[in-house]
DNA sequence: CTCGCAATGTTAGTCACTAACGTGCGGGTG
DNA sequence: CACCCGCACGTTAGTGACTAACATTGCGAG
């Protein structure tokens, strides 16, 4: 069903595909396109960000402050992405970009990746709240870098993540 | 109409009072309450953040990076807030946190404010890219605060900003 | 072969939101 | 004072995402 899903997304844009033409391309009915995904943004951002990030976080120095370290877990946890998922993510993304109903649509789907990176700052011995408010911002500045670099095909993704990282560590 | 939706929020929550039983209360018809407010988010979340935030950004010091220069002047416009509208933001934040559907929503509603901060770290010479990742993620941070801050009522507001604030900044 | 379960379909509904169009009312102009 | 213009509001009907209740089909295990 995401295939069909995105190939119509492609062809005519997010807001004016229902998900009725959706259920229909992919053969089934409308019902079990909603039993599979949860809602309709689901069939393009259903992938979940990898918890091994939180990993890359709970194993910085101890002395890192929590917005450094979420940053440079990150960045190291990052090094193993294959390219192909880059491409797909990028017409993913452009998907994202271009649809009014999405705005904010990134950082909703990725509540999980918040709460393991909150987890894993909070095992470093940071406070709740502020663990929270550093990964929730992390996740929002990465988002916006990402939907950046969707709509320019300027760059590749390993620069313009690394200076947005950059930019939300301090630098 | 404002004044009866927040009650009826507060009363049955925000999910289950549907516009038509607002606008029922407020004597309108639906029809006319979508006239007036966009969705009915903005029923909650209307009222414009600061862009006075904006200036105390743009008067920063130069040689302040991109997040240490929005957290600092969001710290200085936050002096001049009243303690009445706190308490009202308080009870409606509280609403936010309840219900499901307002994930994101804040985010969502301060677009216009993260416009604003990323004109001000761009004619304080900061790459467009950086900027709006900057403005973004404090933002994003900002919210996660004020929602716990509703949440729990221990801390006053003024500290829960102070302590959300350091930890943007890299403290 | 049949029983049981799981995945799928059908139908009907709710809710946010919109388009098209009609109506009343107050205020400036003759 | 009569008229008309425009604006705010209402009505009706519809779209689109999503859900609940219930029927049906397929398929492997006994």
């Amino acid at each position: 069903m995401q295939r069909a899903a995105l190939e119509l997304f492609l062809a005519n844009g997010y807001d004016a595909t229902p998900t009725a033409a959706v259920a229909r391309a992919a053969g089934v009915s409308e019902m079990t396109l909603f039993r599979h995904f949860a809602s309709k943004e689901a069939l393009l951002l259903d992938d979940p960000y990898d918890p091994q990030i939180a990993e890359a976080v709970a194993g910085r120095p101890a002395e890192e402050r929590p917005m450094r370290a979420v940053v440079e877990g990150i960045r190291a946890a990052w090094r193993d992405v294959d390219p192909d998922d880059a491409a797909h993510l990028r017409t993913r993304l452009r998907i994202v970009a271009e649809a009014a109903t999405l705005r904010g649509a990134l950082e909703r789907n990725s509540e999980a990746t918040v709460a393991a990176l909150t987890d894993a700052l909070i095992t470093r011995g940071v406070a709740a709240s502020a663990a929270r408010v550093a990964a929730t911002a992390v996740i929002a500045g990465l988002s916006t870098a990402l939907l950046d670099w969707a709509r320019s095909d300027r760059d590749d993704l390993g620069a313009v993540l690394g200076r947005a990282l950059d930019t939300l560590g301090g630098g």
